[in-house]
DNA sequence: GATTGTGAATTAATTCACAGCC
DNA sequence: GGCTGTGAATTAATTCACAATC
């Protein structure tokens, strides 16, 4: 199976694809993804033999057959929905940011346990209180979740969604979450990030010094 | 140098280190920095002794001395200040984080092209116009930004600030930057997040299925 | 002549496994 | 006995390099 890294690649590629018009260009090259992905070129046909898409020399990759090909990989057949848990900023972010904007994958319903913003309709999406996950997730079908609670509530959230029948999260809060083995947890933290671009931002400024005759 | 890799696990052992009291624990073993980091404890070992600090054995790291020596090697020795562009949801929801969390790092500014948020204090941080930014950026120091910006102005308010000396910066947008290789970037790609652990969480429960006998 | 597909080589990251130590 | 520090081994990821192809 593809590595995380792969995927995330994979998944740049498709985007990129989308500025191409297919009319305009039938074919694109790996050197061309790879600079506009910032990869290198062997990297992408590595990537998409993996997938066992074939390109051909000379016209490269077929665009319109390419995009088929990573939906096929990339996306469930049937659209699926996620579940907003928390709707702060960050949550209202997540609700603007995603409505409408990709084929299969859309926050189908939100929670939290402000009751000024439970039974409401924010952002487009039906906002429900917490403590109707149980009724409201196995209804839906829904086994994705993106946790944009409070730090404090993040273990117990994520404990109670989980039983309602979440597989996989996205993790927004600097929690580090205990939950079963066969949950898929992706911990996307802001403070993590911060201090990485300050030690490499400062670091490349040492290497440009050093770098000086 | 360490690789990105282990910047990002010393930064999550840093904040795991918080929740002991040194006064009630004064060493913490490699297996349980692992554990709660989701690592093994050989890595833990490995990672520490990239920065040089060394533990004892059946005593384990000492707390204080650990938390130090990741202070020393993560941090810049003085305060660093970081410009937030773009005062959306997702700004606000930094700016709400971020405050007063950590002892090096603060948002010191941020930029808005809506004049009904220039000229205001937003959660505690002064908003200026993005037009300010050539003064406002060299005078204060700053060399690092959060671009959260819409993503139609993404390329171009980056390129703008990095004139202005922005030398590091976070890219909420999924727009792919192009910019000199001496800046550092960091994508931080919510479509590809959710691509990715949609894959994976199918993925699991084909896992899952397999197992069963 | 330019591009793909891929085996081989290389480089990077992780884990093993055990000596040394308290 | 249980832990660290680390050389060696292993595994993973990337890049090289070139035959095959159009």
């Amino acid at each position: 199976m593809a590595s995380a890294r792969t995927i995330e690649r994979l998944s740049v590629y498709r985007r990129l694809l989308g500025d191409i018009d297919p009319k305009r260009r039938a074919g694109v090259y790996s050197h061309e993804l790879a600079i506009k992905a910032v990869a290198t070129a062997a990297q992408v046909r590595r990537d998409l033999m993996e997938i066992g898409f074939s390109g051909r020399p000379r016209t490269g990759y077929d665009v319109q057959g390419l995009a088929a090909a990573l939906a096929d990989y990339l996306d469930a057949p049937e659209s699926e929905g996620i579940a907003l848990v928390g709707v702060g900023d960050l949550g209202r972010a997540l609700l603007n940011y995603s409505s409408g904007r990709h084929p299969k994958l859309h926050i189908a319903v939100a929670f939290d346990n402000d009751t000024s913003k439970t039974g409401r309709v924010i952002c487009g999406c039906r906002c429900h209180h917490i403590r109707s996950s149980r009724r409201v997730i196995p209804k839906q079908g829904i086994r994705m979740a993106i946790l944009a609670v409070p730090a404090p509530a993040a273990q117990s959230v994520a404990t109670r969604i989980v039983d309602d029948g979440i597989m996989g999260l996205i993790n927004f809060t600097p929690v580090r979450l205990h939950l079963p083995p066969e949950v898929y947890v992706e911990n996307f933290d802001v403070t993590v990030s911060l201090e990485k671009m300050a030690f490499f931002t400062r670091q490349h400024a040492v290497d440009a010094d050093e770098d000086r005759p």
